[in-house]
DNA sequence: TATAAATAGGACAATTTTATCCTATTTAAT
DNA sequence: ATTAAATAGGATAAAATTGTCCTATTTATA
């Protein structure tokens, strides 16, 4: 569904917002620990989503990446899916036709403009403290 | 959301059934013309497909691929992805845990079981020659 | 029986994605 | 000022996917 790039992305924003909830900044090492991801490639997606503004990166010594709490709020998974794989998995035709659309239709045309639909409306309707609810308690993992 | 080869394998599969249905047997050649692929490429996929009795290959001189008409009713677009995609599409996380499930979720994992579990439906109940209906109209597309 | 047309399949190449490594830069703290 | 800890970013490598090429095999037909 998305890439590997995108899933560290959402695992890395999501942890980066349950600390900064909690008033701490983490490190890249600390991230990539705590959502198993390779810290290089993590490091490249961090960038990534510090340029698309969706992560507040701070350099130097006790720097770290961190998200502000109207962020967390804000942020939607939608955004972060965007920033790292486009709109591909909105728009993309689920048979691969580059011109696939109501007046020129593949034939599962209808069927996938409504999965994708739904698969948006819950990317745009889930926000990064969303998806924090649960981790504290251990009812949801973001490794293993 | 699926493979090249996937997306190939579904196209490919949809035009032998719209020519077996007019009960003749097309060779790869022509198939990678109509939906516009690869042509060794998509020997490769039915192959696969072949050996997963999906489409039935008949080699030698007029030889070809061609779909039973009992198949066609009954082979669904689930089994095509399944045999090229293996299950990773209805099963795997959405955010690339390996050990996700209703015990120890992901944030999102409902919300992702809800979106492959239509997906799995749709694909399920697609058959191939709901594929082809459209097809012959111009309605409907395989190519572009 | 020879030939031509077709799929089967192995080997390889190109591209994309994923991942690593190293150096530069920034910044807090000593 | 130095040092150590941290991100930024370029270069490169590894792996997976996508795509090509060539030969073998099969089979209808002349």
């Amino acid at each position: 569904m998305f890439s590997k790039a995108c899933e560290y992305g959402i695992r890395a924003s999501t942890y980066i917002a349950l600390k900064s909830l909690e008033g701490t900044r983490v490190s890249l090492k600390e991230i990539a620990e705590k959502i198993d991801s390779p810290v290089a490639f993590t490091a490249k997606v961090l960038q990534q989503l510090s340029k698309n503004h969706i992560v507040d990166s701070v350099k130097g010594a006790s720097g770290g990446f961190q998200i502000t709490k109207a962020n967390i709020n804000q942020i939607k998974l939608a955004q972060i899916v965007f920033a790292i794989d486009g709109n591909n998995v909105y728009e993309g035709c689920g048979l691969g036709l580059k011109k696939c659309n109501a007046n020129e239709p593949c034939p599962v045309h209808d069927k996938f403009v409504q999965i994708r639909s739904d698969l948006k409306n819950m990317l745009e309707n889930t926000s990064l403290y969303d998806m924090t609810i649960g981790l504290e308690e251990g009812l949801t993992s973001l490794r293993r």
